[in-house]
DNA sequence: ATAAACGCCTGACGGC
DNA sequence: TGCCGTCAGGCGTTTA
């Protein structure tokens, strides 16, 4: 499901309350269960379960797709891979018995005022983690795409360090944190840079238009709450504003071509042939 | 250094 | 209807 905007769609959720239920902020941890013990990846399932117990929530944040709930003795870490969601609901239905659990619920952590925060993820590629401190988990990452810290040129000096495709490059965490497959695709689109194109090939115009493009498809996916494609994730609407991607044989907005499918990176991925030429 | 291939999983969809 | 291949918002490991 989740590329950054979609995350932070869900971390405003968590942290203020919306679409996926009411805030967790103060909550304090009465209970833990994991129903597929792979979901998490450190420490131990039990373990994970028994420290979790008595912690209470202080803050909720994300670092590029992944959800950092900070706790009183240590931090809670969620990343959803493909299809995973979490959602806050009661505990009990209206009759008062404890409500049944979904299809696909991996974790579920109690609150003490009835409430849990479920971890719902049908592919079970998604991870939790328990830790001392986040940065064990995310401190490879690269920057946050709306850092102050990363203008123009010092994007301009990162693609010149590599010599990749940069498709596959802007997918790449520990280069740029938070985008994915369709943030990806529409930005190199509004670019007009194709997918392919070598890193190290770019100008500092084309560097500064990437960089731009990269921050206008967040910033529009972010107030639209992230785009709703399959059966998982439902609540976006940036889905209505691709101009690329899921749109093979539809005309391009800006020139009439038909947009073509190829994969790059072992990835579907989708331009217009024209308006993103390849030059190398 | 770069990139392909594959593994991890379930579910939706189209073709026959 | 049922079976089959293909595809899917991610990422780590292995191989070339």
């Amino acid at each position: 499901m989740p590329e950054l905007p979609e995350v932070e769609t869900i971390v405003r959720s968590l942290r203020d309350g919306g679409q996926f239920g009411p805030p967790i902020l103060g909550r304090r941890i009465t209970g833990a269960d994991v129903f597929w013990k792979r979901t998490i990846a450190v420490p131990e399932a039990d373990i994970f379960c028994a420290e979790l117990v008595g912690q209470e929530v202080l803050s909720v944040g994300r670092r590029g797709k992944n959800i950092l709930i900070h706790l009183k003795d240590a931090d809670l870490l969620f990343h959803l891979r493909m299809s995973g969601e979490l959602r806050v609901e009661s505990m009990y239905n209206e009759d008062g018995y404890v409500a049944p659990f979904a299809p696909h619920d991996r974790v579920v952590l109690s609150f003490s005022d009835g409430f849990r925060l479920v971890f719902n993820n049908p592919r079970k590629f998604g991870r939790a983690w328990l830790v001392k401190n986040a940065k064990e988990i995310v401190g490879h990452l690269g920057p946050e795409p709306f850092s102050e810290v990363l203008d123009a040129p010092r994007f301009l000096a990162m693609l010149h360090k590599h010599h990749r495709q940069l498709k596959p490059l802007l997918m790449n965490q520990a280069f740029l944190a938070g985008m994915g497959n369709i943030y990806t695709d529409e930005a190199l689109f509004l670019a007009r840079l194709h997918p392919r194109t070598l890193s190290n090939m770019l100008n500092f115009n084309e560097a500064k238009r990437l960089l731009e493009a990269i921050r206008e498809v967040l910033e529009k996916g972010i107030r639209a709450n992230g785009a709703s494609i399959d059966w998982v994730y439902r609540g976006g609407e940036f889905q209505n504003d691709f101009n690329v991607y899921q749109r093979t044989g539809e005309a391009c907005v800006q020139c009439g071509t038909m947009i073509e499918r190829l994969v790059v990176g072992q990835r579907g991925t989708h331009i217009c042939p024209i308006c993103q030429s390849l030059c190398e």
